[in-house]
RNA sequence: GCUGCUGUGGCUCAGGGGUAGAGCACGUCCUUGGUAAGGACGGGGUCGCGGGUUCAAAUCCCGCCAGCAGCUCCA
């Protein structure tokens, strides 16, 4: 007998080698029906169901509706497409098909190019291969005769990943279909095929055989797969939401910026998303007053030998522009930090000037391979709320501290109050010696932990002068972002040769942190566009109010009304055309502006404004006086309405 | 950069070896209409760029440029 510990704490014995299912079915028909797996002794992975129990342990019992049944689901339902793709084409290649966060892939080798057109048949296959219900049997098999048959079956990518196994792992691979489809896995999966109720494939795309650039393309086919229809519905509904919110697509129709071929990657600001980018600029620029920052303007084209001194020459010159005039070779920068080293410099600075905080919305310009510019996401030219702190190494904690006080302050005013933590440590192209990375790891490290951050560790993913903390925000559509950057560096102040007078009346090198909170303008403008589809709150929105008249009648009125809220500082625009005012509305309401104020012969006589929300509320009739408080009240407190 | 796909009026897109189409937008006129599209008429495109095949290329082929979905890389 051996004994099982239950989530709730409970225990039962039961016989050893009982299988999960069987467990289950002691606990009830009903569970044992739902149950995909179990998870053992809180391990990350999931046994299947049809695993003995041979010794004591804790188990919980993992159901479709967990978030690690739809994994099971997922996985298997790969497996279900990997089966149809080779019933369709006898000739194809396995190598991974995993389960993802949003549904699942699987990279085949294939010399016939599958397209979106196609995946309906596949869908087709798989739908017979899941009314089949034909169960999932999991067998063990032999390190080196499973390899000889892989190659032999031309399985190089099979063969491959078992050289890659721990030579003390047993290695099993699934069948179903009575053993017609046979595929190398660690499993979990459902117990049949049939258990794939609601699946979708969505793309096919390319993508290296073990994400290693060098390595031959594959064909990653998508697709994801749910618990219910329903389930699934949802999901695709949410991405047609996604569709809908997509920035370029809404900087466009709102004629916010606009790209041209001959500046790729780089986004031209129309009048309204200038508006969007400006204010973004000031709202910083209110923050750093109260978190005392001192704003400066650097130049854009400085010298190579700053870059050499910087070490961005050695370790960031891909990703750079050059120039050269008089004789002299010359960077574009794509960073603010040396020339705020240079700012530093330019004078003595004593321990009682720090800390010095930096600011600067300096253009930068970096070069990215043209494959992975997308929107406003990412692009080659951009302006980022940078900014640098030179201070003392006991002021390390405050000031990270402040900053993180900062940028919760910032997310908050946009609604994101879910902020995901990642630290970075040093990479394999960085300068400084370990002695120093090490510091300033620990000094990062130690930030977070006196901030009560949870974080999630990105090894080798700092910049190449210190390591980094990220933080990324859920949007509205819970998607994940990356805004704000916190950076601790030892290395350019040591390469700049950076001092202040000591209290000691000696010298002591500062530290500087880099930091950003909106992180680039730019990105922060495409995320805010999707986050608000459009919508955006009253105090960052171009266009606040739209006037709309319902016959010339009311022209002269209309325009005194107009001036009035111009001259209070609102940001209004008329629709005075001879169209019907359901056209005007319906149009209004396109445009997202938040307030839409209708004028007629009504509104004359009383002087007041008919108003509507942009969202379709109804605010009735007011003054003018009554709609420039509302105004001022919704502007004041960046309300998110 | 790699794989696949796409490029036709301002926008969304149809068409496809024989002198370019729709809807929306735009302009003019009619209409002065009370909360999501009033009507009529009209202007506007060397079909991304360059080469090739052909009697003839927007259409087929090649190259380049740009964009999209991913991969790899990043704010």
């Amino acid at each position: 007998m051996v004994t099982v510990t239950l989530p709730d704490g409970s225990s039962r014995q039961v016989a050893a080698g009982t299988t999960v299912l069987e467990l289950a079915r002691s606990i009830g028909a009903g569970l044992a029906k739902a149950t995909l797996g179990a998870r053992l002794d809180g391990a990350a992975e999931i046994v299947d169901l049809r695993r003995p129990l041979d010794a004591d342990c804790s188990i919980e019992i993992v159901t479709a509706n967990s978030e690690a049944g739809l994994e099971v689901i997922r996985h298997s339902a790969s497996h279900v497409m990997a089966d149809a793709i080779c019933q369709l084409w006898p000739e194809a290649r396995l190598s991974i098909g995993p389960a993802t966060a949003e549904g699942f892939y699987y990279d085949i080798d294939l010399g016939h190019k599958i397209s979106d057109d196609e995946l309906g048949a596949i869908e087709q296959k798989m739908a017979e291969i899941i009314a089949a219900d034909s169960p999932f049997e999991r067998c063990a098999i032999d390190r080196e005769a499973s390899l000889q048959r892989f190659r032999a079956a031309g399985e190089i990518y099979k063969a491959e990943l078992i050289e890659g196994f721990d030579p003390n792992d047993e290695i099993s691979v699934y069948r179903h279909g009575n053993g017609a489809f046979e595929d190398l896995c660690r499993g979990p999966h459902v117990p049949s095929t049939g258990y794939i109720k609601a699946f979708k494939l969505l793309k096919v795309a390319g993508a290296y055989w073990r994400g290693d650039e060098t390595r031959p393309m594959l064909q990653r086919i998508y697709g994801t797969a749910f618990n219910s229809k329903k389930e699934l519905q949802e999901h695709l509904e949410r991405i047609e939401e996604a569709k809908r919110r997509d920035h370029r697509k809404l900087g466009k129709e709102l004629e916010l910026f606009i790209f041209d071929e001959t500046a790729p990657a780089t986004p031209f600001f129309l009048p309204k998303g200038a508006f969007i980018y400006n204010a973004l600029v000031d709202f910083m620029r209110e923050k750093y007053r109260v978190y005392g920052y001192d704003e400066v303007i650097t130049p854009q084209i400085l010298d190579l030998e700053l870059w050499k001194r910087s070490g961005h020459w050695d370790k960031y010159r891909d990703n750079m522009y050059f120039t050269h005039f008089d004789k002299a070779d010359f960077g574009v920068k794509p960073m603010n930090c040396p020339t705020h080293c240079l700012i530093f410099r330019s004078k003595g600075r004593s321990y009682r000037d720090l800390p010095l905080r930096i600011a600067d919305f300096g253009r930068l310009h970096r070069y990215e391979r043209s494959g992975v510019t997308a929107g406003l996401t990412r692009v080659r030219s951009f302006c980022q709320d940078d900014g640098h702190i030179f201070c003392r190494d006991d002021q390390i904690g405050d000031e990270i501290a402040r900053v993180i006080r900062l940028l919760r302050e910032v997310y908050q005013t946009f609604g994101f109050p879910d902020v995901r933590v990642y630290f970075s440590t040093r990479p394999e192209m960085s300068v400084g010696t370990d002695e120093v990375w090490e510091k300033a790891e620990a000094g990062l490290q130690r930030a977070l932990e006196d901030n009560g951050l949870d974080y999630t560790v990105n090894p080798g993913d700092g910049a190449f002068y210190g390591p980094k903390i990220d933080f990324v925000v859920l949007d509205a559509l819970r998607r994940e972002w990356q805004l704000g950057t916190v950076q601790l560096d030892f290395n350019m102040p040591a390469r700049f040769e950076l001092h202040y007078t000591n209290a000691q009346d000696g010298r002591s090198q500062p530290v500087m942190i880099h930091r950003a909170i909106l992180g680039s303008l730019e990105r922060f403008i495409g995320i805010a566009v999707e986050h608000f589809a459009g919508n955006f709150p009253l105090w960052l929105a171009p266009v606040q109010v739209r006037v709309l008249n319902i016959s010339e009648a009311q022209l002269d009125h209309a325009n005194r009304v107009v001036e009035r809220l111009k001259a209070e500082g609102y940001r209004v625009e008329t629709d005075f055309g001879n169209g019907r005012i359901g056209g005007k509305i319906r149009e209004a309401r396109n445009s997202r502006v938040p307030y839409i104020a209708v004028i007629g012969d009504r509104e004359v006589e009383d002087g007041t404004l008919n108003l509507r929300r942009r969202g379709g509320e109804e605010l009735g009739a007011k003054t003018v006086d009554e709609f420039c408080a509302l105004l001022r009240e919704e502007v004041s407190s960046r309300s998110m309405l």
